[in-house]
DNA sequence: TTGACATACCTTAAACCATGAGGTATAGTG
DNA sequence: CACTATACCTCATGGTTTAAGGTATGTCAA
């Protein structure tokens, strides 16, 4: 009880589709995604660096994005941008997403003309 | 790798928003809801039993559902009943759902100067 | 000059959730 | 008699997010 989450229960692979979905825009390193996510979304969405650093490190493993360290005002960054195989795995995430939407309002919407499963 | 799943990674807390929406529909028994969110969805959800019955028994427990045992045919049902605190639930749970929904479409659609799309 | 704060990277244990496989039992069909 | 459908259940596994921690530099104010 005492449900004291930062976000809602419904994430699983949210951040990972932002995440390419907002590299596919412009590239950008780890810190600047977890603070433009939080933006954009208006606080809806606050993944931790946590959250965020594994992904990269995943999906770049699986050669969806490509890294690139330099040094900015004495601090390391690393810059990722997408690679092809990352913006076609974007395309299936977006797909995959409002797929669940689709298929979630189905179910949210159906109320009087709902079928009987069995008979 | 080969990511060979019934089901879209998105689903977090999914199954229990579902559940509850279709109980305060109309009361159900475990068996019944599999099937119904596997055919309302046309496929797309395919919750397996040992994914809801945990659910049930647990917002049983917190008391979101009622439960009722009672003999069809020689085998048992246990029929399940939304609470006034589950209906409560269920009113949280969509406007969490929403909120998601949302949040993640203002991320897909910004960046590319699109016109806010109506559903 | 000290301390706080923002930047920027990272790891790890724990919690959570769906999956997939297994188990029990009855009724009906071929 | 075997097989399928119904109907309940549990459990180990794996993947994902969380929350907390660590390292280090630059800036600004008291």
């Amino acid at each position: 009880m005492t449900n004291r989450r930062t976000n809602p229960v419904f994430l699983n692979g949210v951040p990972e589709l932002l995440i390419l979905h907002l590299l596919a825009q412009k590239p950008m390193y780890g810190y600047e995604l977890v603070q433009t996510i939080r933006a954009t979304t208006e606080q809806a969405f606050e993944f931790g660096e946590g959250c965020i650093y594994p992904i990269l490190h995943r999906l770049e493993a699986d050669g969806m994005l490509l890294a690139k360290t330099e040094t900015v005002a004495g601090r390391n960054r690393v810059t990722y941008r997408v690679t092809e195989n990352g913006r076609k795995q974007l395309a299936n995430s977006v797909a995959s997403w409002e797929q669940v939407v689709k298929a979630v309002s189905r179910v949210l919407q159906g109320g009087e003309n709902a079928q009987p499963a069995l008979a």
